[in-house]
DNA sequence: CGTTCAGGCGCACTTACGTCA
DNA sequence: GTTGACGTAAGTGCGCCTGAA
């Protein structure tokens, strides 16, 4: 390897000299500093003392080095506290490399590192679990950012095919509205049918209310006038025609239709989401219920061949 | 053979320093 | 010269594993 012969220690012994900005102490004071029976918490400290500084914080961790002869005429600056130092561009691009090749280090590897680019074995460690944490936090923020992005194209996607349903819910309903209109103006039914089939649409549907008092649909009063115009037409006490007290939403128009084709079990499944869907106004994101607001009533059978296409 | 204990290691979290705008 | 943000070396605590007693 090309570094090899660059990381003796003599070559980092010199780096200190002559980058790390020692003044004039000898390299006695370095060999003191590398000493290897130091506290093994501080044995990359030790070998990367910054002799310039002389503040002296009160960091517990720090070993205090005695310097001596190093042209120290005040006696509180002979003790010198360890101070962090960066590690030269070499040494890390050196163990960048060892690291590529295997993030993970074998106690003989490490050995092995230390001694090539003249650090710790300590400091290789730890500058290895360093390196594995930001890798990590690389990771993950990739990892964010591909699923935030997958986040964004489905919701788009949702919110498209919600604003289509809501469309074509409206066209059904307008379509249904039409239908009745129609088969209102037919003759009447026989006098043994007390009820005409036209009476099973409540008034209380949202697009024919007229005594609505539910407060979000206000809106559909300034249509009294239409509305009073029609309620003469169907009659309001249908039990059979109760879903369209609930709130307002279009998309229980067929529901009554729908109920009586469906099985019993389906009946039962479904009838609950139907009764507690939300209103129109809501945003409808929750999980529970969002399938029920897509549906328009038609059975699930039937939903599978048409609904989730893609 | 099972248990205990020390030592090493990795990880998450934190602190403090160095650098730069 | 000061300050705040940011990157990074290193400390701390915990859990896990392993080998020796």
């Amino acid at each position: 390897m090309e570094g090899c012969e660059v990381y003796d220690d003599s070559h980092i012994t010199n780096v200190l000299l002559n980058n790390e900005r020692i003044p004039a102490c000898s390299s006695q004071v370095l060999d003191s500093l590398w000493v290897p029976n130091s506290s093994p918490s501080f044995h990359g400290s030790a070998s990367m003392v910054n002799f310039e500084d002389t503040n002296n914080t009160d960091r517990p961790f720090l070993v205090d080095t005695k310097v001596e002869n190093c042209n120290d005429e005040f006696d509180r600056s002979s003790i010198r506290p360890e101070k962090k130092r960066r590690l030269s561009p070499n040494q890390v691009q050196f163990l960048e490399k060892s690291f590529e090749i295997e993030n993970k280090l074998e106690p003989d590897r490490k050995i092995q590192l230390a001694k090539e680019i003249g650090l710790q074995p300590r400091q290789v460690a730890i500058w290895f679990q360093n390196r594995r944490a930001r890798y990590k936090t690389k990771v993950l923020e990739k990892e964010y950012d591909s699923l935030k992005a997958s986040y964004d194209k489905l919701k788009a996607d949702y919110d498209n095919l919600y604003a289509e349903n809501e469309s074509l819910k409206n066209e059904v309903h307008l379509l249904t509205k039409k239908l009745h209109l129609q088969e209102s103006s037919k003759p009447k039914p026989e006098p043994s049918d007390p009820i005409s089939p036209l009476d099973h649409f409540q008034p209380k549907n949202p697009f024919f209310s007229q005594d609505n008092v539910v407060p979000d649909r206000v809106a559909y009063k300034h249509d009294d006038a239409a509305s009073s115009a029609r309620s003469d037409v169907f009659d309001s006490d249908s039990p059979q025609q109760q879903h369209y007290l609930e709130p307002a939403n279009s998309c229980h128009v067929f529901e009554a239709d729908i109920t009586s084709d469906f099985s019993q079990d389906e009946d039962d499944s479904l009838k609950g989401s139907f009764l507690h869907f939300p209103k129109l106004e809501d945003e409808c994101y929750d999980d529970d219920l969002q399938p029920n607001s897509c549906n328009l009533g038609f059975p699930v059978q039937d939903q599978g061949t048409w609904f989730w296409q893609y």
